[in-house]
DNA sequence: CGTAGACCCTGCGCGC
DNA sequence: TGCGCGCAGGGTCTAC
């Protein structure tokens, strides 16, 4: 149920338990997740190999291990990553099963199969089709308003569309495209051709404090998920006007719309957003 | 060239 | 109660 601060919270969670562990064995399911998945490539990088450590880039988990070798999963609209006793009892659509060392197994659950998993050399990450085109990192920095106006130039059509477009910053999905055009006080339907360069700032610092707010709180909601508790709050993070059609803004009262864009919800209030 | 829409797949909640 | 419909947090491909 990810975006990136919940691939974050996940990555931060799995980082005090997996690094000096050891994959022993894989089971792998038939099945294919947004492509066929390569068990015989999943095997030759991780069987036998201790975990260094976790990174992220845009959504993608990125598990690095020893031998230059790097797994790779994206969970895409439902997956779910979990480490677990081996005895624990298995869910329906679980696509691959790690076992480690100590017994424990990292599961990979993705009823909807739109995830992702492969393996490859870590130096080749990089240049990797699946990561060649991504844009910049929204929280290493480099977001900001004078980088965004050059992005737009030449450009139309929505700023909904442009903030989720993730060859120019990754990692701003559905929920908080439309919690920080809120915050940033523009309307998700504005052209991006018709932005000033004090809103494009406003707008870069929305999008940090939104995804920077949401690992904060879901430091905790999440780390039950990643202990294999199940999924609990994710809706308590508290949303601005992500779902919230027809409940009253919080900051003026008039109630939250809904259109469509790409044909994907956007919630917005019509009077804070121009 | 950029943008809009269809599509991949399963599950859930709602209204009838 | 049972069933059909719309919708769901992502990403990529095709058609205009």
């Amino acid at each position: 149920m990810p975006e990136l601060p919940e691939v974050e919270v996940l990555r931060l969670s799995l980082e005090r338990r997996l690094p000096g562990q050891r994959f022993v064995g894989l089971s792998v399911s038939k099945l294919s997740l947004r492509e066929p998945i390569r068990a015989a490539e999943l095997k030759k990088h991780t069987l036998g190999r201790r975990i260094l450590a976790l990174r992220r880039r845009a959504k993608y988990l990125l598990i690095d291990l020893e031998g230059g070798s790097t797994l790779v999963i994206h969970l895409g609209m439902s997956g779910r990553l979990t480490l677990v006793p081996a005895a624990a009892p298995r869910e329906a659509h679980e696509h691959l099963r790690f076992e480690l060392a100590s017994g424990e197994q990292l599961r990979f659950r993705d009823p909807r199969r739109f995830g992702l998993a492969f393996a490859l050399p870590t130096d080749e990450i990089e240049e990797d089709r699946r990561f060649r085109h991504l844009g910049i990192e929204p929280l290493a920095g480099e977001l900001t308003g004078a980088f965004l106006a050059e992005q737009a130039r030449g450009r139309r059509g929505p700023v909904k569309s442009f903030l989720m477009d993730g060859r120019i910053v990754v990692g701003v999905g559905n929920i908080y495209a439309s919690e920080a055009l809120f915050l940033a006080g523009i309307h998700p339907n504005r052209s991006v051709a018709k932005i000033g360069r004090e809103r494009w700032d406003k707008l870069a610092a929305a999008v940090q404090t939104v995804l920077g707010r949401a690992i904060a709180q879901g430091g905790t909601t999440l780390n039950d998920f990643a202990d294999g508790e199940g999924k609990t709050g994710y809706f308590q993070v508290s949303l601005a006007v992500y779902g919230r059609e027809g409940e009253p803004c919080r900051s003026c009262g008039t109630p939250i719309r809904r259109r469509l864009h790409a044909g994907r919800s956007t919630f917005y209030c019509s009077t804070c957003q121009r």
